[in-house]
RNA sequence: GCCUACGUAGCUCAGUGGUAGAGCACUUCCUUGGUAAGGAAGAGGUCGCCGGUUCAAUCCCGGCCGUAGGCUCCA
């Protein structure tokens, strides 16, 4: 047998007969390496550790602490807990299952369903195949034999998978001890590898996630390559729940829903009104800097506004019903841009009018599907920071960018560091379907976001097929505490609807040209965008948002007079600032001031009465000592006024 | 909208086929305490709503409403 050469990433070199497995290379540099090896790549390209090697070859061995090994042991997990299922309901059918971020999932066509309690009877039969240390074996099949195998077998779905399978690609196939599953691979060498691993969840889930499929049964689990990473993993699951916006809107009392009022129509309470305020403040200023009008319209409108819009024929199912009123219909407006485009109208518009640029948190109602309602995430009335621009197309490119410089701007008051830009494009596959039908404009308008994108340096990636029906968008994706993704800003190009509405300005040359439309909404809608805040801080507010900035907490009641004067002070001064009358000791005042996330705790003793000054206690940083009352508001107008970050339990 | 689970005091949660309990919060009283919980008493619930089974339902069954985890959708 002839030797081979492989090289390792650290580029050194060693010698084999031909014929090795990773596996067997790395059992030669150590046990545990071995031990701890569930794939391999060979020259670059991702493959099971069990393969034999013939040529030369550059080898890199992961383990599953690595993001590669990670996925494959993910993969293999979810194939494991196929084969337990199979076990315990031989009639159900394998769908379906791969590795997402840190979790894996499953889709089975099951008689019934798996309940919380199966979970734990799945897992069990999982761990009985694990210790079994199943070879994983992988076989190339042609088309006509896989077909054949699976139809054996009786899996109907994975029949119907290969026959959508591109004819020139490779079909393979796992076996683990009874189980055979259609794969691409790669896998663990053998199912001993798969050691700490837990099923999360369960839930249904559409076949092929088309809601006109029947509904499979779906199941989540997650593995780790050491019991220390996974009980990480479980713990950060636990802390996300802490920092969910629906617990600590609650706790923080910032909003509430109630079933009277009905589902996804949020009620802001005392302190979530601060925080819309504190937000609109914000928005003002920066949009009168911006060169915005600030513009009112109503929540209703007549059907045929938004049939000229085009909303009607494409939302309809999800915009509020008619009402009939004097036998005309009405609707709730679902957005504001037709009012808006209404504003534009109501008077000639020249070159020097623009860019004309008109703001207004509008409120807006969608009937979105019960289903999809989430805290103030989703939810069916909201208030947008909405604005729409209107400018020529020699403009366009500095009023997008100076929309884009808007949102960084505002990422950079909140400390959002954390978020994707995507482009949004159109599928030209759509076009007159899901899309306006104007091929050559489509490809115009998207070029010159692109090239006004690059031109400010602002990084995206390209989605196709995502775009809105009047044109491309830049939309900010977040994700909740506890993984969701969200649409948090958006800012969409619109070079359609201007004309629908007749829209026009009239240039240099005195020619009549209709405008681009920007739609734009960089601080989302109110709840979406506190629901964020919320996770975001964990519930401690940066000052200028904390809905109580500062609370006086008298050590005992002999100096309730001062306190009393120094809250009618604070206030003065433009602090909202509580006072905690309570006949408690101070260290319980101080709990409850810490367990509502009061920013500021101002404590006065006599001490304190008589030199006239307080002792405070910031949040994360403790006890500041004494100073004269002044001092402490002139700090606190100017980090109100510089709306400084939060301190952070890091710092 | 679909699948599954859940719904008991303001909050977090026990509990039972014979009309309900804890802790925290709240009110009052005692305590006047110096940087994360002082003590006592009191008040507070048509057990989500509607119907059925039963001598009797908060508990069992059905429907509805709401919430949660997903799926699908998101101008």
């Amino acid at each position: 047998m002839s030797e081979i050469t492989i090289t390792l990433p650290d580029k050194s070199t060693r010698t084999y007969q031909s014929g090795v497995t990773p596996l067997e290379v790395a059992e030669s540099i150590g046990s545990k390496l071995a031990n701890d090896t569930v794939a391999a790549s060979i020259n670059g390209v991702l493959s099971d550790a069990t393969i034999p090697l013939k040529t030369d070859s550059d080898l890199n061995l992961y383990t599953g602490s690595t993001i590669e090994g990670h996925e494959v042991l993910l993969h293999s997990t979810a194939h494991l807990m196929a084969q337990a299922v199979k076990a315990l309901w031989p009639e159900s059918q394998i769908t379906i299952g791969p590795a997402i971020k840190n979790r894996f999932y499953y889709d089975f066509d099951i008689d019934g369903t798996i309940s919380n309690e199966d979970l734990q009877k799945i897992e069990n039969k999982m761990q009985q195949i694990a210790k079994e240390d199943l070879q994983v074996t992988r076989k190339e099949l042609s088309r006509n034999e896989a077909i054949k195998l699976f139809k054996d077998r009786g899996e109907k779905y994975k029949v119907e998978i290969i026959e959508q399978i591109d004819k020139t690609d490779k079909i393979s196939a796992y076996t683990q001890g009874d189980f055979i599953d259609l794969c691409r691979g790669p896998h663990v060498p053998s199912t001993g590898k798969i050691k700490h691993f837990k099923l999360l969840s369960t839930s249904g889930a559409y076949w092929r996630g088309d809601e006109n499929n029947k509904m499979l049964q779906r199941v989540y689990g997650t593995v780790f390559s050491t019991n220390n990473e996974l009980k990480e993993y479980l713990t950060f699951l636990e802390e996300a729940k802490k920092r969910d916006h629906r617990k600590l809107g609650k706790e923080l009392e910032i909003y509430t829903f109630d079933d009277e009022v009905g589902p996804g129509l949020p009620l802001w309470l005392p302190n979530g009104g601060v925080i819309i305020d504190a937000l609109e403040e914000l928005a003002k200023e920066s949009e009168t800097r911006h060169g915005y009008h600030r513009v009112r319209s109503p929540h209703l409108s007549k059907g045929t506004l938004y049939e000229k819009s085009g909303h009607l024929e494409l939302y309809k199912e999800s915009m509020y019903p008619a009402m009939d009123v004097d036998g005309i219909e009405y609707y709730v407006k679902p957005m504001n841009c037709p009012h808006h485009h209404k504003i534009y109208a109501a008077s000639p518009k020249s070159y020097r009018d623009l860019p004309f640029r008109i703001a207004e948190y509008g409120t807006c109602y969608r009937y979105e599907k019960s289903g999809q309602l989430f805290g103030l995430m989703r939810v069916r009335s909201m208030q947008m920071n909405d604005a729409h621009i209107y400018c020529s197309k020699s403009d366009f490119d500095e009023e997008f960018l100076d929309v884009c410089k808007m949102y960084l701007e505002y990422f950079e008051i909140f400390g959002i560091d954390k978020y994707e830009m995507r482009l949004s494009l159109h599928d030209p596959k759509d076009l007159g379907k899901k899309y306006i039908n104007e091929p050559e404009l489509w490809l115009e308008t998207e070029e010159s976001v692109k090239i006004a994108l690059k031109k400010g340096g602002v990084n995206f990636t390209e989605i196709p097929g995502e775009a809105a029906f009047y044109g491309p968008k830049i939309d900010v994706q977040v994700w909740s505490a506890i993984g969701k993704e969200f649409t948090l800003a958006t800012n969409q190009v619109d070079f359609a609807i201007p004309k629908r509405f007749n829209l026009t300005f009239t240039d240099k040359k005195g020619i009549e040209q209709t405008p681009i439309c920007i739609h734009r909404a960089p601080l989302s809608t109110h709840e979406r965008f506190i629901g964020f805040l919320i996770e975001h801080y964990g519930g401690d507010f940066p000052l200028w948002l904390s809905p109580t900035q500062a609370i006086i907490l008298p050590v005992s009641e002999k100096t309730l007079v001062y306190a009393k004067s120094l809250k009618k002070k604070f206030i003065a001064a433009g602090i909202r600032t509580k006072l905690d009358e309570r006949p408690e000791k101070i260290g319980a005042k101080i709990r409850q001031a810490e367990i509502n996330k009061i920013p500021v705790m101002v404590i006065v003793g006599e001490k304190e009465a008589a030199e006239k000054t307080v002792s405070v206690r910031r949040r994360f940083i403790g006890d500041q000592g004494s100073i004269k009352v002044a001092q402490l508001l002139k700090t606190l107008n100017n980090e109100h006024k510089q709306r400084s970050q939060p301190y952070r339990e890091s710092q």
